[in-house]
DNA sequence: ACACTGTCTCGACGTCTGTCGAATCAGAGA
DNA sequence: TCTCTGATTCGACAGACGTCGAGACAGTGT
């Protein structure tokens, strides 16, 4: 159901242990951006905490003050960033988070001791 | 010499544990915004990997395909996230990177044993 | 087959963003 | 004080983004 784009790079030595060459930078800037928007931290965070590890969009249209089409444009941004997946069953659709890649992003920010 | 707005966030239980207030979102999405571009992000790691931890702008410069004005940009973009900060030494200036947030932002992003 | 509900796509809109060239500001040195 | 160099700000422009309403699509149930 996705057009799942993005980040496969091998991995990630922390940002500040050496220089991230251009093309990594290119690879996972789309997931930062992703999360560059308020409303799709929050979408992010109740999948990624949802109980059983999947949420159904009825659940997440309503915990915002925003329509039905807004919701779903920035779960197809998260989807083509690569952090999470869909699922129709039904007449519902689950979105469920990708960990490997909150995994990767994390460790590329994490902060070698002392520093 | 900077503006800098953003994140006090006292701290930030992971992502994936419990669904991030509206708030929190608000206040760290910016900084996630100003890593979602491949330049930024570049500049980012250059910044924190850089010997005796700062790195002046007549280094930064050349290393990208950009005008001056364009770096100066997305570097006062890092300042305003709260990513990086500012000095002036001279005719020089240099930029350290704020790894208190770095590392924030990391906590935020790591998946709990399991999932 | 039909209607109903949940979700997504499409088209439009105003705003924000990345980029540049030109102009300005800040120090260093003569 | 004048000039030179490094860095920033300003103004402009094209393209991307967040939002919406209207319409299309997907399944369910009658």
């Amino acid at each position: 159901m996705s057009k799942q784009a993005a980040v496969d790079v091998s991995c990630c030595p922390p940002l500040a242990e050496r220089r991230l060459p251009t093309e990594a930078a290119a690879a996972l800037s789309p997931a930062f951006k992703a999360l560059g928007d308020p409303v799709r931290l929050q979408l992010m965070s109740m999948i990624a905490s949802a109980e059983g590890g999947e949420i159904c969009v009825c659940d997440l249209t309503p915990a915002f003050d925003l329509t039905g089409p807004t919701i779903s444009h920035h779960l197809r941004t998260l989807r083509a960033a690569g952090l999470v997946d869909a699922e129709r069953r039904g007449t519902w659709v689950y979105y469920r988070a990708r960990p490997a890649i909150l995994r990767q992003l994390a460790a590329l920010l994490t902060v070698p001791q002392g520093r």
